[in-house]
DNA sequence: GCCCCTCTGAATTTATGATTTCAGCATTGA
DNA sequence: TCAATGCTGAAATCATAAATTCAGAGGGGC
């Protein structure tokens, strides 16, 4: 009982449903399940109804209450965004199963990719690629687990750009002294995905009581890092396998890395001639 | 202002909001809709902010009241469900010009992931997973300048799933003890995209010379230790920018990693489960 | 390092929406 | 046709959620 999506409860009722009930149940599934969300009185009005017999149907669906009924809804509906399957049906004729597991992994990175570029709004990345650009301070870099080698790679990019970019490695031993010189005003670049890496939560929070400006690199499930950041950068990492895929993380740092060198270009072009040289 | 998108209306109004309405912005975006169509307080729970928090975010979006905020929520989802389903996102197609500079990246992004699969065998992607699955020999990972640093995020994983995963660092002077107890039928994963490192291709004809079985994931134009490898992934990484993008490399590295794990089930499960406890 | 101003969330008030009640009406069966 | 049954929705009540207020915290600027 518990368990069951609210269509299939109205499929298992309907028969048992009296007639305005039944015109309550018609108008929820004609337009499922906003129509749900709304509140009693303009679910009644639209399906034809008084909001008693909403009420009542509600009720015989077992739902303790209306409020309950929006929640499992809500719950519902999360739920479907969430899945990957969403969208195999309509528009493409092929058959999923016939396609290569490259090509199936693809295209949820790419769906991945998208959803990042939405979750992210354009001013927040635009902002902290000109505040890179701006070489105000120091810039350090931490990650966590797997995402240190993403850390890593931005940084390799990052020194080319611009001085004083430093990386923070994940040995506590050392971690005092890394952040000793860390000034108010610096940048701090952090990368966390689940499942979150407690150490960096110490390492924000110390970097936060040190005053610098913490940029954080998360999933759409947002490390608790958050609390102490200026900018969050979340990207969609979901993939429904054993690993969660960082394949947009990477590309979000690529872009962070164009843009800012585009921003910054007169500077880097020259720092970037003499390394060349060097 | 009236026909806006809620999720647009966020975009515009980001940069003006305090930093707690942030927090809900970022909660609503995370799950979004449904964490609009809760209760304030719930919402406010969520997202880590206060009911009063949440009231004037929604007020700062330009709506009158919560409940006229949840509306325009409801009346977008049914939008959404009535149109065909892969209606280009949100605000529709316009112009090229008009998109903001990570949308223009990701769309680039998107095209070179597409280019790679499309560029890649079945067959090819295949027999590498199905060989780093079989656990025969060791496993060396090895890459350049800033490849290196997706040797190691695929060492990091693929240390979970099979035992005998070496990396090879890039210093000239330990290769020759690093490359030592290279056995013939071992299995090496060599990074190369241009300006291809001639370090190794000579690390690549040490392994050749010792009959190691080189995996070779390099760049459309295809590192010249193409010539020692048994299997070339070649992946699309041009942008026309001042820098390549190895984001395809990166989601290729994940793939590979992701279909060796399933391949390798049974003992692939055993050692992560043994590694998590340790 | 200090002060000022803005932001924040707990507490309170107000409003709105959920629930219940009940009189009347429709339906069914004798 | 008439009574009995029980469905229905208008209106009253009750509960809960939204809105407001304000004292205190925190951040930014000088």
């Amino acid at each position: 009982m518990e368990g069951k999506s609210v269509a299939g409860r109205i499929h298992d009722a309907i028969h048992r449903l009296t007639s305005a009930e039944k015109r309550a149940a018609r108008g929820l599934l004609g337009s499922y399940p906003t129509l749900g969300l709304a509140p009693v009185a303009e679910f009644a009005q639209q399906a034809g109804a008084s909001s008693a017999t909403v009420l009542r149907f509600v009720s015989q669906l077992g739902y303790k209450s209306y409020p309950d009924f929006q929640r499992a809804l809500r719950e519902e509906l999360e739920e479907r965004s969430k899945s990957p399957l969403q969208r195999s049906s309509a528009s493409g004729g092929r058959a999923r199963a016939d396609e290569h597991f490259l090509d199936r992994f693809v295209t949820q990175a790419v769906d991945n990719l998208r959803g990042s570029a939405a979750l992210i709004p354009a001013s927040e990345f635009e902002a902290v690629c000109t505040r890179l650009a701006e070489n105000r301070g120091a810039c350090y870099l931490a990650g966590g687990r797997f995402t240190d080698f993403l850390a890593g790679y931005m940084e390799a990019h990052l020194r080319l750009v611009r001085p004083g970019v430093r990386r923070l490695d994940g040995r506590p031993a050392t971690r005092a002294d890394q952040l000793i010189d860390v000034r108010p005003g610096d940048l701090a670049v952090v990368f966390d995905v689940r499942r979150y890496d407690p150490s960096l939560v110490e390492v924000a929070t110390d970097l936060a009581a040190r005053r610098a400006q913490i940029v954080l690199i998360t999933d759409e499930w947002m490390s608790p890092v958050s609390r102490f950041a200026r900018f969050v950068l979340p990207c969609r990492t979901e993939i429904g396998r054993t690993w969660d895929a960082n394949g947009s993380l990477f590309t979000l740092v690529e872009a962070v890395i164009a843009r800012t060198t585009e921003l910054s270009w007169p500077t880097a072009s020259k720092r970037m001639g003499s390394i060349e040289k060097g």
